[in-house]
DNA sequence: AGTTAGCACTCGAAATAAAATAGTGCTAAG
DNA sequence: CTTAGCACTATTTTATTTCGAGTGCTAACT
């Protein structure tokens, strides 16, 4: 379909300064791409676009950026759609093994994101309640100590060392575990902690130092519970003219990427399914960056959300295309793996 | 002790720039010390100490900045030595929880360092042949799938999941599981993957999907095998006025951070016990950077190594004190905590 | 009616110049 | 040995100029 004159403007303007970074003139526009109108013309038109609401002026006599509303309509309406060969071969390669756990594919992904779009990338776990507690496994490392191992139907595992002593003894902490293990197994995640404390008077009259590995193991709990959020490809910010110009906005957008709450509220609220796009105004702080999202899932499981952070200045088409590639070809895999079984999972 | 003048200027001099990151003249320390001497005393001074190799000037009409060997003169001569009450305070509170992992009181001992220093903190794990394998236990998730958790005798625990299908069956996968057991239990992290290659013909005739199983586990023991290093505080550096002026410098000390080889090439050379320090020329880009390094260890046990970097000016009382501490500490932890089973712990 | 050449005007960025500041080193006197 | 005094130096700050890329508008052109 061709595009208006209108649209190819604007088109050309978005992705002139997705990649150069600068202002948007009349002149360059021609220049660069040997448009066929006269600056005059082009100048009609990027005012045009201006009252539209999708283009603005750094100041009175400056050349045109795309406005959030700008890349809005540039990703609906003028991006090509097409995955950059590298980047599709490079996901490939990491969906298509088998034996990982999705844990370790996201994480693969997002660090080949991170990379090629220069962006920080981040893997946020699935929601607490859609994964649940399989099995503990106490197992002793040396005459006065033992690890105890907590398995998650997502394949999700956390430890925590117990060093036994006068305090503690072994026989207890065996004791215990085999306890939570009738009670607790197939337990969410999230309900864990408080199904804890319901255990809690039966422990009591059974262990001896009850008290010392409740608490620790109500610990690790929490921590099973409590999103599992990684982020990778920080550095990459750098090459950002954005952040490598302004010492302070880089500043603010580590600092986001060190706060694990703030993150996790940006990232994880939104629905399922499709890729979405917050374009400005991430946070208070943050006004011109953006973030794009994408919550994984078969029917009715929770796989985890990755997301994609930088400057708003982003490269939309490469990262919503390979976002929306790793959750058609994560659906394939899913679809085609489980096979029959797929009655099983989906009942959960 | 009294310190001669010569030394009482040296320390001053450090101090005041440690806290302002200003060249300091003698004009400001009468005023900001109220030093006794007069102006061109202390000019005179401050050359002798220039020709000693202790300070340096930014240009010929600047103040003195202390030199590597100042700093160095500083740490071993004229520090404190007493440990800021907070910082031992809150290590304290960590250090003498139980039932937690080495791993994890260090890792958290170096983000309350990293906070309270400024610095980012970086953890290297144990050397792998001080680390053994104490056991595999494999795990059923669901019909289709199985973790399998390996664990080492520093409560160290890796993870990998096998998705069941054509390819893989789960009595191939735990008959390997238990071969494995058997075969290894108590060998060193960095003896496995050879000894896994010993074992590859035995596995050929026992288990049908030999290889596919033989490569996922044999990847688990290289990741086990290799160094587990982590960093904390990466975004207190930009507190530093060296990294929040410099984008250049800062980018490349976080590429440092970013850079697991090269951190610990950097972290782990250098013998165990006391605390090192490395002041400036850290690699060929970094010439102004410094790493105060500790490995921990009981006697004859590695435990891994803790150390924080920053730029060359950096609070090295502060830093080497929490260090010291910090060593210090773990060793009458284990002391105590072991008691009379000391002898087993060496034996291995 | 839509397109374009021409031109005055705007604002920021880069270049230049001037002033202010904080320091040194040296000399000579105390 | 210490220090007051002073000439000198380099950086930082501020002010001034110049330059250029870009706009908006008007009037002519197709």
């Amino acid at each position: 379909m061709e595009l208006s004159r209108r649209d190819t403007i604007l088109k050309l303007i978005v992705e002139y300064f997705i990649k150069n970074a600068q202002p948007v003139g009349s002149q360059t526009l021609i220049q660069e791409y040997g448009l066929e109108y006269s600056s005059a013309t082009i100048r009609n038109e990027m005012q045009s676009l201006e009252e539209l609401g999708y283009l603005e002026k750094t100041h009175t006599s400056s050349g045109r950026v795309p406005s959030s509303e700008g890349y809005k309509y540039y990703i609906e309406h003028l991006r090509h759609k097409d995955l950059d060969e590298e980047i599709k071969y490079s996901l490939q390669t990491i969906l298509q093994e088998k034996n990982k756990s999705i844990e370790d594919v996201l994480k693969e992904s997002c660090e080949i994101l991170a990379h090629m779009t220069q962006l920080a990338s981040v893997v946020l776990g699935p929601e607490s309640d859609s994964e649940s507690l399989v099995s503990i496994q106490i197992i002793p490392l040396s005459e006065n100590s033992a690890t105890a191992v907590f398995v998650t139907d997502k394949g999700y595992v956390e430890n925590r060392t117990f060093v036994l002593g006068d305090s503690v003894n072994m026989q207890d902490v065996q004791k215990c575990i085999e306890l939570l293990n009738n009670r607790l197994k197939g337990t969410a995640i999230s309900k864990l902690p408080e199904k804890m404390e319901s255990i809690k008077p039966l422990l009591s009259d059974y262990v001896k130092q009850h008290d010392i590995i409740y608490q620790a193991i109500l610990q690790t709990f929490l921590k099973l519970a409590s999103d599992r959020i990684n982020t990778y490809g920080r550095s990459s910010l750098f090459e950002q003219p954005e952040y490598s110009k302004d010492a302070d906005k880089l500043k603010k957008m580590l600092a986001l990427l060190d706060n694990p709450e703030c993150l996790r509220s940006i990232i994880a609220d939104g629905s399922s399914g499709d890729v979405e796009i917050k374009i400005g105004n991430i946070t208070d702080e943050l006004t011109d960056a953006s973030v794009i999202r994408a919550k994984l899932s078969v029917p009715g499981h929770d796989l985890g959300t990755i997301a994609l952070v930088g400057p708003k200045r982003m490269d939309y088409d490469k990262v919503v295309s390979a976002l929306e590639y790793i959750a058609e070809q994560l659906d394939k895999y899913f679809k085609e793996e489980k096979g029959d079984d797929s009655e099983d999972v989906r009942k959960e």
